[in-house]
DNA sequence: TTTATACGCAACCATACAGTTGCATGTCAA
DNA sequence: TTGACATGCAACTGTATGGTTGCGTATAAA
């Protein structure tokens, strides 16, 4: 499979995405949420080490990637998990590793042949 | 599908390679390397806007969490691309996906039969 | 109308991180 | 041997990031 410069841009594009997935607190949050049932501040906080304001600001990070959307309701802020940016990272996923399966197969062929 | 306590772990202990891979720089590096042809520092250095040693403290990052590996060649090292950590994230991304859609199912079904 | 709860805002701090520069070391080639 | 190339090491800088604290405001409940 040849590997389009379209390919990388995409790919490169999903780096934020990825660097908001690459801390615990965050990844533990959207566990929590992976429930489906959207979830409070104060409840998301709850059982975590740190601070309230903490979690605001993991979750604002995961909002501007659009994983977990927000939405006021009285006096308190419901979060609920977003799924189209992950399937979009785990297309960008399924697609690098096939390149490399297949470049690497060819690679492996190659040298057999050699 | 039921959500184990044992999924969180394994998906919060990725952290670090999502880091890995949430920069720009490391993921064209990737790229670069998506061939399977093994590259020293100075190609892969070649064509992009920063430093020589800025590239080699990425690939630095990207061999600490396994994503790539270095090998001493005479005066040069040459770096691969490995496969296995990038399975490995796909994986918990699937995992976690499916998870997310089996609980976004059951929660429309919910609201529908109330 | 109080009181408690949930949140937003802003300032502040420490540290991690991306990047640079300068210099030293090792290796190949003429 | 000498020069050119490839890398390693260390110090330094600016900025982003995770975290805290204090305080103000809105909403629900008593």
């Amino acid at each position: 499979m040849k590997v389009f410069k379209r390919d990388v841009g995409q790919l490169c594009r999903r780096a934020p995405l990825f660097a908001a997935l690459g801390d615990e607190t965050r990844l533990t949050l959207l566990m929590k949420l992976g429930d489906g049932q959207p979830k409070s501040i104060s409840q998301l906080s709850k059982g975590e080490s740190v601070s309230r304001q903490a979690i605001t600001k993991h979750l604002q990070v995961l909002n501007e990637v659009g994983l977990v959307r927000g939405v006021r309701q009285g006096r308190e802020k419901l979060f609920q998990v977003e799924k189209k940016p992950l399937e979009e990272v785990r297309t960008a996923l399924d697609l690098i590793s096939r390149q490399w399966d297949d470049a690497l197969d060819r690679l492996k062929t190659h040298l057999e042949n050699s």
